[in-house]
DNA sequence: AGAGTTATCTACAAAAATGTCAATAGAGCC
DNA sequence: GGCTCTATTGACATTTTTGTAGATAACTCT
């Protein structure tokens, strides 16, 4: 019985490049970042560990590109629901969406990672982010640019807190695990009041 | 000429271990989990590798004798500051502290990394601190348990959010690196007022 | 001083992870 | 059908990382 050589599945460029990607992330997600080794990226998109190096020159290639789809899709998921119709229903909202978006998908275990591995000069599309919120809504409500920056800062750094360890956090002294999220969301939003109705 | 052996330090296995754990920590912060290698260890801390095998047995050893070392510092930091004199004063200063010590030796980024490799069973020291806290200044306070148990959750999640990212976050958007923290610091505080003071 | 203990070292070995290369096989095109 | 292009692969090579073993030197105790 001789071995079977595998049969093939060839793709287009950037749909092979885009498996790879989603394995990539899973791994990230489910083991951190140590589990982002070469043959197991492969494994978990069905392709050879050589056929990972063809598409993206080297681990570091993927850990790259990785960064930068998800810092893409983060900043596109907070952006996305930062239409001008109702600021009032808007600002409500922006906290909803933040936690949101640092919730799903792993996005702040992304910015933690990004932070461990040192490698903030990637987040250019962050920038752009915050200043198309604070020149677009923020200025709209009248804030002055300043404070709102500020309390991006805060919202900011609230939802990447909760989102990494919230869960954990709240079951740690045996709650629910959206306890911390909704308690979270509370405090934000008539901090939020507090700091804008006046 | 011949080589000559190296000249051996000898310590008490306590003392060795210390060593390690500290050149251990400094690579942690400094490169990320993915530094955290055998022999850059060892040389960080002037010993050979096999020196470090000795004392944790494998490169898991180190990075769970780390681990746990970290959050007792960090449960240490928090608590060291929780002394029942004034409540009132202590309340506004609880801010303070969280944030040093999210802040101070990389406390944010060891929980991240905790977050990240999935080691969130080793949390019982910070289950017993949250407890301590919400039993102690705060049942003083006369606090109800619930409410006071949701604020510490966000709490430390700020707390958590602002040590990993606040700075480069500010950075990021063109303002001094402490100005993340300030903002939430004050933030936090009139937000904690208003929830107490009712 | 001599002996015992063991932390430490060097040298080697094993394993794991990354990277290279030539051959192969899908898919589109003539 | 035959041709071309290249995504894919298996097998090999290299580098990195971790682990093992025996010898040695520092320290304590008698």
């Amino acid at each position: 019985m001789s071995i079977e050589p595998a049969r093939r599945v060839r793709r287009s460029p950037e749909a092979a490049r885009e498996n790879i990607l989603q394995s990539a992330e899973r791994l990230l997600l489910e083991k951190g970042p140590q589990g982002l080794k070469l043959v197991e990226v492969a494994q978990g998109a069905g392709v050879s560990h050589a056929t990972v190096l063809h598409h993206f020159g080297s681990i570091d290639g993927v850990q790259t590109a990785l960064a930068e789809t998800m810092i893409r899709q983060l900043v596109a998921r907070v952006l996305e629901a930062e239409r001008p119709d109702d600021p009032q229903a808007q600002l409500e909202g922006v906290g909803q969406v933040l936690f949101d978006a640092f919730e799903t998908a792993g996005g702040a275990r992304l910015a933690a990672w990004l932070e461990l591995t040192g490698e903030t000069r990637r987040l250019t599309l962050v920038r752009a982010a915050v200043e198309e919120v604070i020149s677009g809504p923020m200025a709209q409500k009248g804030v002055d640019p300043e404070k709102a920056t500020n309390l991006i800062l805060v919202a900011v750094s609230l939802a990447m807190g909760v989102g990494l360890i919230g869960r954990s956090l709240a079951e740690l002294v045996g709650r629910p695990p959206e306890t911390t999220r909704e308690a979270a969301l509370a405090f934000l939003k008539s901090g939020l009041a507090a700091a804008l109705n006046r």
